[in-house]
RNA sequence: GGCCCCGUAGCUCAGCUGGAUAGAGCAACUGCCUUCUAAGCAGUAGGUCGUACGUUCGAAUCGUACCGGGGUCGCCA
């Protein structure tokens, strides 16, 4: 057991000691929790807990009269050397080396860690770019964060499916069609005409045509079967990209294949049953001139019921779908699978539309039990000598994915993009990520990784498990040793809460301080000889090496979950 | 105007979801390579946590209002 377990469990039983004591009701405590934390200073101890200023109140102490009795019994404990009580009621422990090392073997022998969630099947949809055009670096957020919230989730237990959802249906894909048939019309008639306003921008789409027109000029003109050819061949692109992201999803979806005419009436029905949609007038847009808005009738949703400012449009007055509509259709075909969870991963600027589709779920599965979470990643600026690139997706001319990946590689941008919670915008310098030093992060992790290997290797001991079991740890005295030891305890509750929170950036801070403080230790060395790794002393290089072994298998094991490349020397 | 997000050191950001004297990196200054990887380490300096009230033993963290920045508000995609 971890030391935060250890002493969750300890003072909680102490805690029901004194309540049952004093007959105190039971019931108040559940919505109070304590914290069991790493000291931030040597004169704090090992570790600390709040526990008496949590539950002064309770007891109907002061927090430092509580912490008396609670730090009495908790003296008594073995493992315990001494236990002091602080200012405002801080308890804080001291424990014997011995369960420092303790605590190394425990690490040692995990094999697979139980998290102790609760099994759940989970869907993840993320990405879902629309196949008009290549990836930007916005897509590669939204690509990253899911797929890396995908890994974690996964390491906790839970069973996930990274899901694609391609919007191959609607005015956006016939327009891409019109887009491609009129440059296939200029290149063959050798014809110079400007593109229309009304169609897609940019030479990636050109070069498609270029493409068609070399291999197979045959593809039929204006019908389904072209426009899914089109539509392949840019997912095919998209895909091509996600790889090399290291983003493999599990499913695809096309909208094309799930809104069929039975869905829709069956929805619509379903929908005006509820009282929740209705043929009707929308008002008029804020943003819209008067004269310009004609009132027309068509199928709505009733948004304002659920807090919006203005009813919906499920159904155009052309009557094709608009997306908010094969949205709730996709949603539940989903629910039909039986997952326990949803969770969607958008751009932010599709905020809007979260609590319109969440009520609408909702509201149709009135009597299921599922959670349905979207997640909104914000905007990552491109900067090049502290100046925004300038982005247009108007013209067709922004920076692809493809450029950045080339330019700074996948580890970077998969660190990069995970590294900030996601509702905080990114500004995503090239200079910085070029360069090989402590700026860098994933420089600075992967360096204290391969710092550990090497000595590893220069020390010339084989480290096999079977070896490790029969060593004696007490050589481990040194308060960095201990304080690696205690960083490397918190890895699987680090995982866990950016499970529970959905962050995986809290894995990235996370790596960084486990680095610092390796990099720290390291330093010792080069102060004082008898603070290096490899010593005189058989046991102490012998312990010390088993403590670089276990950092370096925490940060191989993170970088694994994160999909970041993880090289044996620099 | 409505809704949402952000505001912490000169710059880029942490802050474990209410705890102790608010922490890192960069930039600045000072030390450390006859040395297990100096792509590193140690140190100095730098703060009214946007502002003001409020909640309580205790607020960067929670609430309200305001200020500043961004996003979004069509049958767009």
């Amino acid at each position: 057991m971890f030391f935060q377990e250890f002493l969750k469990e300890k003072l909680t039983a102490i805690l029901e000691k004194l309540i049952s004591k004093k007959n105190i009701d039971l019931l108040k405590q559940n919505d109070l929790k304590f914290n069991v934390e790493i000291s931030q200073k040597k004169e704090f101890g090992d570790v600390s807990t709040n526990i008496a200023m949590v539950y002064s109140k309770v007891f109907d102490l002061s927090p430092i009269e509580l912490a008396e009795q609670i730090n009495n019994e908790l003296e008594k404990t073995n493992e315990i050397e001494k236990s002091e009580i602080l200012k405002p009621g801080f308890i804080n422990i001291f424990f014997f080396d011995k369960f420092w090392h303790d605590q190394l073997f425990f690490l040692m022998g995990i094999s697979n860690y139980e998290y102790g969630f609760k099994k759940k099947n989970i869907c993840l949809e993320y990405v879902s770019a629309n196949p008009t055009g290549l990836m930007h670096i916005g897509h590669a957020r939204g690509a990253v964060f899911g797929d890396t919230l995908a890994s974690i989730l996964e390491e906790v237990g839970y069973e996930v499916n990274r899901e694609y959802y391609i919007n191959d249906a609607g005015e956006q894909i016939n327009k891409l069609e019109r887009t491609i048939s009129f440059y296939l019309e200029q290149e063959n008639n050798n014809k110079k005409k400007e593109l229309p306003d009304d169609l897609y921008p940019g030479s990636y789409l050109k070069d498609i045509s270029k493409n068609i027109l070399k291999t197979n000029n045959e593809y039929p003109k204006n019908n389904e079967e072209f426009k899914d050819k089109i539509v392949e061949i840019i997912m095919k692109d998209i895909k091509k990209d996600l790889k090399k992201l290291k983003i493999n999803h599990d499913s695809y979806i096309s909208e094309k294949m799930i809104a069929t005419k039975d869905r829709v009436e069956r929805l619509k029905k379903r929908l005006i049953d509820l009282n929740i949609a209705y043929y009707g007038y929308q008002e008029k847009p804020k943003n819209v001139d008067a004269n310009k808005w004609e009132k027309k009738k068509h199928f709505l949703f009733s948004s304002k019921k659920f807090g919006d400012d203005s009813d919906r449009a499920l159904i155009k007055t052309n009557n094709e779908l608009t997306y908010f509509m094969s949205d709730i259709i996709y949603h539940q075909e989903k629910l039909e699978k039986k997952y326990d969870l949803l969770i969607n991963i958008w751009g932010v600027d599709h905020f809007g539309y979260v609590k319109r589709l969440k009520s609408a779920i909702y509201a149709i599965n009135p009597s299921k039990k599922f959670d349905f979470e979207i997640k909104l990643t914000s905007l990552v600026n491109l900067m090049k000598n502290n100046e925004k690139i300038k982005m247009s997706k108007r013209s067709g001319n922004y920076v692809t994915l493809r450029d950045v990946m080339n330019e700074v590689g996948t580890d970077v941008l998969r660190f990069m993009m995970i590294s900030r919670n996601c509702d905080k915008k990114i500004d995503f310098d090239f200079e910085i990520f070029l360069q090989k030093n402590k700026d860098n992060p994933v420089f600075y992790v992967q360096y204290a990784y391969a710092r550990c290997r090497s000595i590893l290797k220069t020390s010339g001991y084989d480290l096999d498990k079977k070896k490790l079991k029969d060593l004696d740890l007490s050589y481990l005295i040194l308060d960095d040793e201990k304080l690696l030891i205690k960083n490397l305890c918190n890895f699987y509750s680090v995982v866990k809460n950016a499970a529970l929170f959905l962050e995986p950036h809290r894995i990235t801070n996370y790596l960084y301080d486990l680095s610092k403080i390796f990099h720290s230790y390291w330093g010792l060395g080069n102060q004082n000889k008898t603070m290096r790794i490899i010593v005189d002393d058989k046991n102490i290089t012998l312990s010390r090496l088993v403590l670089v072994k276990i950092v370096s298998d925490i940060i191989k094991k993170s970088l694994k979950i994160l999909k970041i490349n993880c090289p044996e020397s620099m």
